[in-house]
RNA sequence: GGCGCCGUAGCCAAGUGGUAAGGCAGAGGUCUGCAAAACCUCUAUUCGUCGGUUCGAUUCCGACCGGCGCCUCCA
């Protein structure tokens, strides 16, 4: 079995061959600092996470590079608007981003170029552009590509099969280029961009990066100096990135250095609500910090996630939420019950059987395109089937716990552990003890009394042939 | 107008040219003092509609209806 992806550029399903294994070099185009990032904008990421945890688990080693956007049209005018500059304004962003990221369980990219940071590596392909005569100065001093030079443009768009229509909207810098989709590869400086400090000199002008040469800059940056290659393993981000943005990259990137830019592109769909993308254009969006707020379990996310393939626009409920924070909660139930299921096998060795089936159906599932939802039916096989076989009276769970674990290495839907104050887990056992004392003198009305309390507090309570057992919900 | 995606039970959602995974919710049962958890049974003769290809289609083709996305900043 070998992982298969499907991959934009042929719009195929194609088996997974890095350029130099067990190496891979993957590129996620990160957010753009502007603002808070929203679950929708997550979702690309929890994908992409989805991506580079079954790719590690396969046993690739993995350079994650993952870039923040902190200079680009909405970043300077909302500084603008701010009375801020740039990096003022992005900074607090650029922490929330990474506080989500780690309440959503994303594993960190190796490196988080930023833009303002690179800038001397986009100034350094621009001129390599510029010199290999496929860009070129406009009338009104930014630079621009020229599409006309790179015969292969619009291949991951399928452009060549499109009509651009016509008329439909007219760009302020239009008559400053040789053809209308050329796009901007440096941007002259205006009095807004110097005003946030938002404008760097370079040989061909005083200006600031078009937003597609960030990626194009940043990415070869990386892996020549990590690899000394310019052509990715993978290029992944959301749909609506496939063009213009990613077809730019592309044009910049191989015009420049005549390599393939990427061998597999990745491109994880929307997240909707009520049928319509999730967009903060149109308001109707949630942050990660929202659901923080209202403690709302990070797994159940990475579960409702995960049971949608990446490629199928998913529309977001709190109902589904809700549905997704109940498996969470099965999930975590079983894995208590596999870890108090101790001593040897039975001889029988169902649950070593359920495991191996289990590991093996995950697999085939991952490697089919990483198809999350199958891998999550597999796993609740699992929990199903576990369970069953421990009510038989199966013991031995030591194996099925570690098949658990090597498959949440990957998905990691399992519950987030309630921190519970030493005290209170003191006063929970008291009225426990005094609790199993009234149901053994036959006093039902006060142990159910103390249930009520207990409950009242948050408390959830079972009565177990081991004892009785209490969590927090 | 161009390009593309989707339409599967109450909700979410996999999937296949050979007769429908999984999750949530619901009903009944076992267990329990009662619960909870777990398990058992049940819950789509059917996969938007209409045609076509086929021995056979939910799966392939066509038309239509409905929803959505990209073509402009966009995860």
């Amino acid at each position: 079995m070998t992982l298969a992806l499907h991959n934009t550029l042929t719009r195929r399903l194609e088996p997974f061959q890095p350029l130099a294994p067990p190496r891979v070099t993957l590129y996620t185009c990160g957010p753009t600092v502007w603002n808070y990032a929203h679950i929708g904008n997550f979702r690309t990421f929890l994908f992409e996470d989805l991506l580079r945890r079954y790719l590690e688990f396969s046993g690739y080693d993995v350079f994650h590079i993952m870039n923040l956007t902190d200079v680009d049209d909405r970043t300077i005018k909302a500084a603008a608007a701010a009375g801020k500059r740039l990096e003022e304004h992005t900074a607090p962003f650029v922490e929330a981003f990474f506080a989500d990221c780690d309440y959503l369980r994303i594993r960190k990219a190796h490196v988080y170029p930023r833009a303002t940071q690179s800038v001397p590596a986009m100034v350094r392909l621009v001129q390599r552009l510029l010199d290999a005569g496929v860009a070129y100065r406009g009338e009104d001093g930014s630079v621009y590509f020229a599409i006309a030079k790179f015969p292969s443009y619009g291949r991951l768009s399928q452009l060549d099969r499109r009509e651009i229509k016509i008329g439909a909207r007219v760009a302020s810098d239009e008559y400053a280029k040789d053809d209308p989709r050329d796009f901007a590869l440096w941007k002259r400086a205006d009095p807004i961009d110097e005003r946030v400090g938002a404008a760097w000199d370079a040989p061909f002008g005083r200006g600031r990066p078009g937003w597609h040469l960030e990626c194009s800059a940043m990415s070869l940056d990386q892996i020549g100096k990590c690899c000394r290659v310019e052509t990715l393993d993978i290029h992944a981000g959301g749909v609506d990135l496939i063009f213009p943005h990613h077809e730019d990259e592309i044009a910049q990137s191989e015009a420049a250095t005549g390599q393939p830019f990427a061998r597999y592109w990745l491109h994880g769909e929307f997240l909707k609500v009520g049928g319509t993308k999730m967009s903060k254009r149109f308001g109707n969006f949630l942050t990660a910090r929202d659901l923080r707020e209202q403690s709302v379990d990070a797994a159940a996310v990475r579960l409702l996630f995960s049971q949608t393939h990446y490629r199928r626009a998913l529309d977001f409920s709190d109902e589904a939420l809700a549905a997704a924070g109940q498996g969470v909660k099965r999930l975590g139930e079983f894995r208590d019950r596999l870890v108090r299921a101790g001593g040897p096998a039975t001889p029988d060795g169902r649950l070593a059987a359920l495991a191996a089936r289990f590991e093996s159906d995950f697999r085939a599932a991952l490697d089919d395109d990483l198809n999350a939802p199958r891998a999550c039916a597999a796993l609740f096989e699992l929990v199903h089937d576990g369970n069953g076989a421990l009510d038989a009276g199966a013991a031995g769970g030591a194996v099925a716990r570690d098949a658990l674990d090597r498959a949440m290495a990957v998905l990691d839907v399992l519950p987030t552990p309630r921190a519970v104050e030493p005290g209170f887990a003191g006063w929970v056992d008291e009225r426990i003890a005094a609790r199993d004392k009234a149901r053994g003198a036959k006093d039902f009305r006060e142990a159910d009394r103390i249930r009520a309390e207990l409950k009242a507090k948050g408390v959830e309570i079972e009565d177990t042939p081991s004892g009785t057992k209490w969590r927090m919900v």
